[in-house]
DNA sequence: GCCAACGTTGGC
DNA sequence: GCCAACGTTGGC
């Protein structure tokens, strides 16, 4: 099993939202880069665990964390025209981009704040934290995922 | 709102 | 296949 860190813009998907939605499930669209596209194809597997990471924010940090329960499938927003995912160059006989779907885990007890992840270098290889990432999806290791949950407890 | 960093596009 | 121009991301 696998773990990894999901960003979403809280204006746009926030926990909360995710916390509202049937069965506390949705599915994780608009994914629009290779590279994660990859990852998800190849990687990411029904059972893997995720941080929910909120980017472009006030605060931007982990608030969560959600589970994978189906594996990468067509994302059909690329074939809505109107949608803001919309992909023209997606063709649904042969799509383009995938989506995984999520359940809700549980919401954190407080925001674990990027501010803070930088202070621990048991943390330092976090790609969230190398400058200028911007992959959607990243892998966390099975440590750094562990100490996250422990810091959680912790006061900041 | 600024801007650095990076990905994508498209002309050649 | 190179690379300049452009668009997007995301912290600050």
């Amino acid at each position: 099993m696998k773990y990894w860190l999901m960003k979403s813009e809280p204006d746009a998907f926030g926990i909360d939202d995710l916390a509202k939605c049937p069965g506390k499930k949705d599915h994780w669209d608009g994914i629009r880069n290779y590279q994660v596209r990859n990852m998800m194809r190849d990687e990411m597997k029904k059972g893997d665990e995720a941080l929910f990471y909120h980017s472009n924010c006030k605060e931007p940090g982990i608030v969560g964390i959600m589970k994978v329960v189906k594996e990468a499938y067509p994302d059909f927003t690329a074939f809505d025209p109107k949608s803001k995912y919309y992909d023209p160059k997606s063709d649904p006989a042969n799509p383009r981009w995938l989506m995984v779907d999520v359940k809700l885990v549980r919401i954190f007890k407080r925001t674990v704040s990027l501010q803070e992840l930088k202070n621990y270098k048991t943390l330092e290889d976090m790609l969230i934290l190398r400058r200028g990432n911007r992959l959607s999806v990243t892998p966390v290791t099975k440590k750094q995922w562990d100490y996250i949950l422990k810091l959680e407890n912790k006061t900041p």
